[in-house]
DNA sequence: TTATATTGTATCAAATTGCTACAATAAAGG
DNA sequence: CCTTTATTGTAGCAATTTGATACAATATAA
């Protein structure tokens, strides 16, 4: 079954980077579609009767099955040929979907791209209803995106890193409570670059976003690390 | 005329905002329908054969008579109500032009928003076919503009101060040579606050991405001030 | 020649960051 | 228990960057 035209707009599209971090690496959801072994970023088009952010909040919430979702929408590609209709023949033929030459999804397409970041374990990945499968994928180890994907997890990165230093970024990747190790770790494996242990954690600390709790003890034969949380009350006074 | 639909996308639009500085205040293009008094940034339609960003480059050309343009897009509007057809219908009655209820340009829009830094004496204002007048407004002085425009000025205000501390931002609105006061200015205009004198041209200086010249006499009774420009070399080598 | 406004830098204090050191654990192993 | 080991939290000081003031060097007018 085809998505139907008048119920979608046309020539645009979303896209959707989805961060995940492990605990040592940065990760996104990258889809596989049947047969045809293509890999794609979760996407998706625009209902005629509903907000370009809702769209994209209903795409990400299907795909993982959370429902509170930190998006942040960082650049719209528009190349003339960035869509192609090859390609997306190529996966409707391997899923034995009869598709007319005249089909309203052959045509180019605008794509506005989002990242979206989230707690790694909270996740069901879900598959759509086109692909054999949704997995995590390292960010240093992608398959070979189709289309102009891989143009478009690199833009992510780069907004990402940008905003790394306005927002309180790191926090969406990590559940509720964590340790200073944690939070610095999130932000080694966005910036790919080590962080000297101190000063990371007194400017943290320094800029008073965070409400200290009670101390972690893992079983580890050393000091057992405090437990911190993104104090919203804190964060909204500045 | 009207614009035909199979030249051009469906449901996406671009808007430009086009900054340029008089010397003392940052100023931006606007448009204003004919009989209607309705005002509008520039922007327009995707022909089906041309990138994005030939589109929007192309659209700043002919409204300004300059070809080399900088353009930075900051964000893409999706809100289902942002573009409204009542509004384009009054327009086009305001212009006499006949619009069957149908027609495209009445369907949503989905907008690209791209800011422009320009050299504010060397353009040559041209209104569109549809409009009157395109005239500069002072950023603190804008008329009622139509739709969500306001908004889009305010995106694209936010975006070039977010990006005045990574890329030479100031230089595009300057002429090729220019004082490093006036260039101070252009920082004051963008981050609405006065800055340092001296910290601004030490800052600025150690950066290495300019090339110092003559000196320049105005008739003033004090010290003449050094010409700058950008040294594209420098920059690069940073 | 003197007065005036502005420019280009130097200077020093204040704030921020880089780096090292060290005390305070939490558990393991005698 | 007492020692050992790995890691955490923070202090302390050097190095760098920024804020603020001062002052010499003009370009022109008077």
């Amino acid at each position: 079954m085809l998505p139907s035209e008048d119920k979608y707009l046309a020539n645009v599209s979303f896209d959707t980077v989805i961060f995940g971090f492990t605990g040592e690496e940065l990760k996104i959801l990258v889809l596989e579609y049947q047969n045809s072994g293509k890999f794609a970023l979760p996407g998706g088009y625009i209902r005629r009767d509903q907000d370009l952010l809702d769209a994209v909040k209903t795409g990400v919430m299907k795909r993982t099955g959370l429902t509170k979702i930190h998006l942040e929408q960082f650049h719209t590609f528009g190349r003339l040929h960035r869509s192609d209709p090859e390609t997306t023949k190529e996966i409707a033929r391997a899923l034995g979907i009869e598709m007319p030459n005249d089909h309203w999804v052959l045509e180019r397409f605008i794509t506005v791209g989002y990242y979206s970041l989230i707690d790694y374990n909270q996740v069901q990945p879900a598959p759509n209803r086109y692909s054999d499968s949704i997995n995590w994928y390292s960010i240093n180890k992608l398959p070979k995106l189709m289309m102009d994907h891989q143009e478009i997890v690199d833009k992510a990165l780069e907004a990402i890193r940008n905003d790394l230093g306005k927002k309180p970024i790191g926090l969406n990747l990590l559940p509720e409570k964590f340790t200073m190790k944690e939070l610095r770790k999130v932000y080694e494996a966005i910036l790919n670059e080590k962080l000297r242990r101190t000063t990371f954690q007194r400017k943290i600390l320094s800029m008073g976003i965070l409400k200290r709790h009670e101390k972690l003890y893992t079983g580890a034969a050393n000091k057992a690390p405090y437990l911190y949380s993104f104090d919203e009350e804190k964060a909204q006074k500045h």
